[in-house]
DNA sequence: AGTTAAGGTCAATGGTGTTGGCATAAGACC
DNA sequence: GGTCTTATGCCAACACCATTGACCTTAACT
C-alpha cells in the first residue's frame, strides 16, 4: 500500500503545504465542518476541501481513509460538541429535554455529517458518556431498570432519528430545499376541498408548521408519557 | 428548453429503445428500487440504471427532472405500497398505530431508498392521500384543527424519522451491521461498574433491547399523550 | 401518404473520489 | 554541521458521475 493513514499521535514531520498551511487531523475536520455549514453538503468535496486548506486533494488521503473516514471523524466531533459544557440540574425532565435539544441541535448544525453518522453505534468514549448520563438521569428519577432502558432507547433513537430527518433538507441543494418547502403552499394549499376536506381545512396551519422540526413536540410527548408512567408506578 | 418532461398520462408514442425495452415511468421506478435493494444506494446512477433498462442514460431525463426527481418518485411509490389495502376501522388510536407500522415497514423493505427519500416532500398523489387519511383520523377523533396538525406533524415525521434511522443499519454490509450490533455486548457489557454504574446495571437489558427498533415504543408514547390530551380537552 | 414531434441516441462538458509515482525537506543520527 | 531516510506533500491520470444540446427515427395523427 503506497498510502497508509498515519495515526495522529505518530505524526512527527509537519511539513507545510506549498501554500504554507501546516495540516493536522484537527484542522482538516474543523475546516470540513465549516465548509459544510457555510456552503451546504454539496459544498464539501475532496477538491474543494483541498483548495480551502491550500493543499492538494490527494493529501487528505494521508490523514483519512477516504471521504467516509473524514465524515465519521466529523461525527465524532459533533458528539463532543453536544455534550461540551452540559451539566445536569437534577430535575430529570428538564435535563432530558435540554440534552435532547442539544444533541438534535449539534447534529443539525452539520447536516451532512449527521446523515452519515446517526445510525451508527460507535462505542467511542463520548457516545458512551452520553448514554451513561441519560440512563443515570432516568434511574435517578426513580424509573426501574426495565422502564429506564425502554425509555432511554426510545429517547435516544428518537433524538437521533429526528436529527437525521431534519438534517435531510439542510443537506439538499438550496434549490431542492426551497422547492420542498414551497410545496406545502403550492400544492397542498390548492387541493380541492371536496376530495381533500381535511387538508383543505388545515392548509394554513400545515404550511406554517410543516417546514419546522417536529422534534420538540415529539420529545415533549415522550417525556409526558414517561412522567405519567412514573407517577402511576409510584402509587 | 430542449428537454421537457412529459407527464405520464400525456405520453402517446411508445417507442422501444435500441435494445427493445419499452420504457415507462413505472418501469423505471421499479427498476430503480430493485437496483437500490440489490446493490445499495451507491449502486444507483443514471448510467447504471440506463444500462439495466437497456437505454441511454440521457433518456431518463425525458421521464424525470434529473436524479432528484427520480428519488421523489421512488418515495411516492413506497408510500403507495404502505397504503395499499389499508382500511380504517374507526378506532383512531388503532388506525394510527397500524398506519404508522405500515409506513415504517414499507420503507424498511427498501432501506437504501428510505435513506434517500424520507425527508423529501413529494406532493404527489399517494403522499397526499396518506396525509389526508391521517388528518381525517385525527379530526374524526375529535381533535381541534390546531391539535390535529400538531399531532399529525409529530406523528408522520416520527414514523419517517425512525424509518430512516432503522434503515441505516440495514443498508450496511452484513459485516458492518453485525459489528455494530455486537458492540452492545463487546463494549457496553464490559464497561467498569465504577465508572459507568448505570450502563453496568442495565447491560443485559441494553444488549437485548438496543438491536431492535424503538419505533413501536415511541409511537405508543406519542399516541398515549395524544389520547390524554383529547380526554383533557373534552372535560 | 404526408407531416409532426415524441422519444430515442450520441457526444461533450465539467464535475467527482481515488491512486501510483515522484520529489523534497524535516528530523534523526553521527 | 553534514548526511541519510522517509514522511508527507504534489502531480497526472483514471474511471466514474449527472446533465445538456444536437441530431435522428419513426409512431401516430390528419
Amino acid at each position: 500500500m503506497a498510502k497508509a493513514v498515519v495515526p495522529e499521535e505518530a505524526r512527527r514531520r509537519r511539513r507545510p503545504t506549498r501554500q504554507g498551511t501546516v495540516l493536522s487531523e484537527k484542522l482538516i475536520v474543523e475546516t470540513a465542518l465549516r465548509m459544510v455549514r457555510e456552503h451546504g453538503s454539496a459544498g464539501l468535496s475532496a477538491r474543494r476541501l483541498g483548495a480551502a486548506l491550500g493543499a492538494d486533494p490527494s493529501t487528505l488521503y494521508r490523514y483519512f481513509e477516504g471521504m467516509d473516514g473524514l465524515t465519521l471523524a466529523m461525527g465524532e466531533e459533533l458528539i463532543g460538541r453536544a455534550l461540551a459544557g452540559w451539566a445536569p440540574t437534577g430535575r430529570w425532565r428538564d435535563d432530558l429535554r435540554a440534552l435532547g435539544l442539544r444533541i438534535h441541535g449539534a447534529y443539525l448544525a452539520h447536516p451532512q455529517a449527521a446523515l452519515l453518522t446517526t445510525s451508527r453505534v460507535t462505542g467511542r468514549p463520548r457516545e458512551i458518556a452520553a448514554d451513561e448520563a441519560i440512563l443515570g438521569i432516568l434511574r435517578g428519577a426513580g424509573f426501574g431498570d426495565e422502564d429506564a432502558v425502554r425509555i432511554y432507547h426510545a429517547y435516544i433513537d428518537q433524538s437521533l432519528a429526528f436529527a437525521a430527518l431534519d438534517a435531510g433538507p439542510l443537506a439538499l441543494t438550496d434549490e431542492a430545499r426551497a422547492s420542498d418547502e414551497e410545496r406545502w403552499e403550492s400544492t397542498y394549499a390548492r387541493l380541492p376541498a371536496d376530495d381533500y376536506p381535511n387538508i383543505a381545512a388545515t392548509a394554513g396551519l400545515l404550511a406554517s408548521r410543516m417546514p419546522h422540526s417536529a422534534y420538540p413536540v415529539a420529545l415533549e410527548m415522550l417525556l409526558e408519557t414517561a412522567e405519567r408512567q412514573l407517577a402511576d408506578a409510584g402509587d
